[in-house]
DNA sequence: TACTTGGCGTAGCCATTGCTATATTTCCCC
DNA sequence: GGGGAAATATAGCAATGGCTACGCCAAGTA
C-alpha cells in the first residue's frame, strides 16, 4: 500500500511524464518542493515496490501499476483543485490543501464532490448566489 | 505551531473534557486507538506547548490556549460532518473522511466551506437540485 | 497497615521522510 | 577527447509518532 508521500511523488511523476515525456529528479523536487536527494530516496523505494524502474542518472519509467495509479490520482487531483477554486478559496491555498487532503477521501467522496462540481457548471447563477452568500457573511463580521 | 497529530489529541481531550468532564490516558489512548504510551508521551509535549497544564499520575486540564484550540477542533470536525452529509455521502464514510482531511485544510477553505454550506441552509431546494443532478448522473452510468 | 492490581510513565527501538554535506556521473563546450 | 559545471546519488543526522517492555504510583481490599 502507497502512503500519502508516495502517492504524492507518483502523481507528480505522472503528470510530468504526461507534459513533458519525461521526469527529471530536478523537475521532481522542485513541483514537490524537496530537495533532489529526497527524491533520488523516494525513487528508489517507488522502484522496490513495482511502480516504476529506474536507472541510476539515466532516467525513468512507469511500470503499468506506476501508471494507472498515476492517472488515478491526477485526476482526483484536479477534481479537488476545481472544486476549492469553484467555492472560491485563494489560488495561493489551493494546492498545498489538495495535496493534504487528496489522500484522505473515500471514493464515495470523491463521486458526491464531482456532482457537486457538476451542479455548479449546469447553472453558474448558482456560484453567482454562492458568492453573494458570502458577500452577505463578511458584511456581517 | 501544531502538527496534525497534537491537533488530533488536543480534539480529543477537548470533546472528553467537554462530556465527561476530565480526560484519563485510557480514555483519550482508546479514542485515538493507540497505546497508553503514545498518550503520555504527546500529553507532555502538549504540556510543553502550553496546551495543557499536566501533573504525573493526577490528571491534566486545559491552558486557555488549549480550550480555544481544543473548540475550533471541534467546530471544524463538526462543520465538516456537515458539509460531507449535505452533498450526500454515506454515513459510514463520514468519519473517517473528517479525521483524513480535517488536518490538512487552511481556514480559508474552512470558510468557503462554511459559506457553501449556509448556501444549501438557506435555500433547501438547492439541495434538491444536487440530489437530482446526482440522480441523472446515476442514469448514465 | 500492607498487598495487589490496574493505570500511568519511562526508556529505547523502529519506520517514515525530510535535511545537509559530500561523492559520483553525465553532458556540454572548448 | 578532456575539463568543468550541473545533475544525481549516497551517507548520515533529525524530528515525528508509533510500538514494546518494564518500572512506578495509588486506590481499593483484606
Amino acid at each position: 500500500m502507497a502512503t500519502p508521500s508516495m502517492e504524492d511523488y507518483l502523481e507528480r511523476i505522472y503528470k510530468l511524464i504526461d507534459e513533458k515525456g519525461y521526469a527529471r529528479v530536478s523537475d521532481i523536487a522542485e513541483g514537490l518542493e524537496v530537495h533532489p536527494s529526497s527524491v533520488t530516496k523516494m525513487i528508489q523505494k517507488l522502484d522496490k515496490d513495482n511502480y516504476l524502474i529506474y536507472e541510476k542518472y539515466r532516467g525513468l519509467i512507469l511500470t503499468p501499476k506506476g501508471k494507472k495509479m498515476g492517472k488515478r490520482l491526477m485526476d482526483r487531483h484536479e477534481l479537488l483543485e476545481n472544486f476549492l477554486t469553484t467555492i472560491g478559496v485563494h489560488e495561493d491555498n489551493i494546492y498545498k490543501d489538495v495535496e493534504g487532503i487528496e489522500h484522505h477521501l473515500s471514493w464515495d467522496s470523491i463521486t458526491c464532490i464531482e456532482t457537486l462540481l457538476e451542479y455548479f457548471r449546469r447553472d453558474p447563477s448558482r456560484a453567482d448566489e454562492l458568492m453573494n452568500v458570502r458577500k452577505e457573511l463578511e458584511a456581517e463580521n
